[in-house]
DNA sequence: CTTGTTGCAAATAATTTGCAGGCAT
DNA sequence: ATGCCTGCAAATTATTTGCAACAAG
């Protein structure tokens, strides 16, 4: 059943029930609260099986992004990492945090930022639309590092 | 005595002070807290006067962020615009909001703000070394959309 | 059928780098 | 002098788009 998921979530939204398609949203699926960028999500189903062209793993991306599939994030530390990072749109905002060392991204929600956020935009005068708060730092596991390029 | 802090400052820094560097570190402290791509210091340092290429500015740049004169960012609302931002480095940390209209910027700084997010990167166990807080709405200027590109 | 979709290659956009000549110290 | 700098053009990186062949409904 959650197999079935897809081409219904696919159809739902206008968009045909491709392969390409399925198999991106199954990859998102499978790996739930993962962040990744088009260049991963295309090796990860090149390696796979049958062909599908990077061109395709963009679209495909933009599109599930515009109908609220996927999320779309960019981190940039100070040493500027500069791609795009999708992960499954599971409902819930929430903000992140970044390890420098090895990629891995924690999310979190703090109601008292959130809270200061809208106070904030309204003392400035604005009409406050979306936010992006992202944290970068060093985090403590054993496996960490193994990431880094 | 404004005028001559440029080549000083950059002495300190070990580069040789040269018309491109000065001219762009002048153009940045002319404008204080004014944010700028790459793109837009060259547009108005050509239209000035003599020929700076485009990749020294970048050079410079990269320079004078390394250096710790300028602070590097990067807006990115859903519809993303993605090119790097330049200001001024005045000491005082702070972050942003962005008209989505008219690409006006505001800075702030909250305590609360801060102070969550040192409890948050705790908790999971980070040891946070930097964090980027951007948020994107609508200015209510009489001027605003003039930017609108 | 008929229009949406795909892979490929070429095109963009932002930024970086190689190189030979110039300039600051 | 001499090594840091600069402009120009070519190279990179990330992402987008044109196009003809192809497949979903």
């Amino acid at each position: 059943m959650s197999q079935n998921s897809s081409p219904a979530e696919l159809r739902e939204i206008g968009l045909k029930v491709t392969a390409p398609r399925i198999k991106v949203l199954e990859f998102f699926q499978q790996n739930p609260s993962s962040h990744y960028s088009a260049e991963e999500v295309y090796m990860a189903l090149s390696k796979d099986d049958s062909d599908i062209g990077i061109a395709t793993v963009y679209r495909v991306l933009t599109q599930f992004e515009q109908a609220g599939i996927l999320l779309r994030s960019h981190f940039e530390s100070s040493k500027g990492d500069s791609r795009a990072i999708y992960e499954l749109n599971e409902g819930k905002h929430h903000d992140h945090l970044v390890c420098l060392d090895c990629g891995h991204v924690e999310e979190f929600v703090d109601p008292a930022i959130e809270k200061r956020q809208n106070e904030i935009a309204k003392s400035l005068g604005f009409k406050l639309q979306e936010h992006a708060l992202a944290m970068y730092g060093h985090c403590q596991k054993k496996n960490c590092r193994s990431k880094k390029k």
